[in-house]
This record gives structure tokens, sequence and C-alpha cells, in this order.
DNA sequence: ACTCTAAATATGCATACATATACATATGCA
DNA sequence: TGCATATGTATATGTATGCATATTTAGAGT
């Protein structure tokens, strides 16, 4: 099921910018803060609404906390938008079919 | 490119109410306030908010509005979370190649 | 054709509420 | 002690909402 929440972690600009710092891989809040351009608190402030929302996990090294991103919400995204590709996809062919199958085999 | 307005539209729960109401098809306003459980008057200015992102076209019969999604914003988001599949899918297989081919039909 | 009325939708205005941010400070680790 | 990160507090800004009103369209009656 599809909440809006998910949305709402994204909708946020620093979020966004955060979101996309992490599709590489894990990295420390120092190195956000540098990708990010708002004070150290905020970015520890935007780290913790993320794991609430399940979009981080953290992991701690030494003094510095390193985090990354989860699968999950981003599966919902990709599973709800999946469900208004007939706005531009006329048909539903084999290959569509293959599509739900796929999507079938996450749960 | 991806904005984060896209998410921003989304983000709102009336106006998420509205977009999964117009899934089905085009929809007049009090249809759509039937539906969403606030004023009129919100849900007209949702819509217009909706508009200027490039969600929803109207089409005006007799003195009702009729409102329906467009494809772009969700073909945006398709292609955006395409780039985060990495995170749950380990490997680029064949299937996986049909897909990026199916993405890239679209430019 | 003209006017009046009712229905559907849009907009101006005021308000309330959420939340992103900075600064200062606390906590934890080397 | 010094570095990295988290949190308390205050503030400011955005924005969703309702109410009242304006606007547009259809239809009926004369």
């Amino acid at each position: 099921m599809m909440q809006q929440n998910v949305f709402n972690m994204l909708a946020d600009p620093t979020r966004f910018r955060i979101v996309e710092a992490l599709v590489g891989g894990e990295q420390a809040v120092g190195d956000l803060v540098r990708a990010v351009d708002i004070d150290q608190s905020g970015v520890s402030r935007h780290l913790r609404i993320l794991g609430e929302a399940g979009f981080v996990v953290m992991r701690p090294e030494g003094a510095r906390r390193l985090y990354s991103l989860r699968p999950e919400p981003f599966q919902a995204i990709d599973d709800w938008v999946a469900s208004y590709r007939k706005l531009w996809e006329g048909r539903l062919d084999r290959f569509d079919a293959a599509l739900a199958r796929k999507s079938e085999e996450r749960k």
C-alpha cells in the first residue's frame, strides 16, 4: 500500500539531495553536510526523519555514522507508479505481463 | 531531470487522493469533492496547482470542468526510480537490459 | 431575444498549523 | 582535548483550509 509519507520525504529539497547523495553508497554525516549546504544540525535531523521513515539505516564506524539507503521505499514507489503506466502505454502486451510477474516476485 | 516539485505535488494528502481518483479517468470537480472530503474551494485550488505542475489538464464540458491526468510526471518518476533499482536488484541481467531499452524508447 | 435563477467552479482573504532552519549545547569516541 | 554527531529551543516561512463572493454556463419562462 502507498502512503503519501514516502513522497513527503522526497518533497523536501534538502532531503532529496541527501537521498541523491546516498545513491552512490553510504556516506558519513560530514560528507552529506558538504553535499547539501545547510547546517550540520539540520542534516542530522533530516537523517533522523529519513531513518524513521525507513529510507536510511545507520552504521557507526568509530565516531562517524555512516548512512545508507534502504530499498523498500523505492520499491514502493516503483510499484505505485507502475499502476500509472497505463497513462502512457496504451495496451498490455506480453512484456508488461512479464513486468507484472517480476513485480510479484518481491512479495 | 528530476525536480522535487514532482514529489511536492504527491506529498500533500489531498492532492494525492485527487490523483488517485483521476487514475480511473477524467472527473468533474464535483466528483472529486465527494472523493476528497475538503471544501470545493480547496479542491479547485489543488487542481490549479496540479495543472501548473503539469499533472492534470482541464476540458470544459458545459458548466463542468473535466480534469484528467497527464502522463509526463509519472513517466518522470518512473525514470527517476529506475536509477534506484540497483538497490534491490543485485545484477543487470538480460531482462533488466530490456527494461533499460524500453525506458529509452520514451526519449 | 431577454431576464432570472440555479448549478458548477474559481478566487480573495484571513487563519492556523506544520516544519525547515540556525544557534548553542550536549553526548560520544579517539 | 579535539572531532563528529545529535538534540533543545526559538523563529520564520510556507501553505492547506474554510468562508464568502465572483464568474460562468444552462435552462425556463415570458
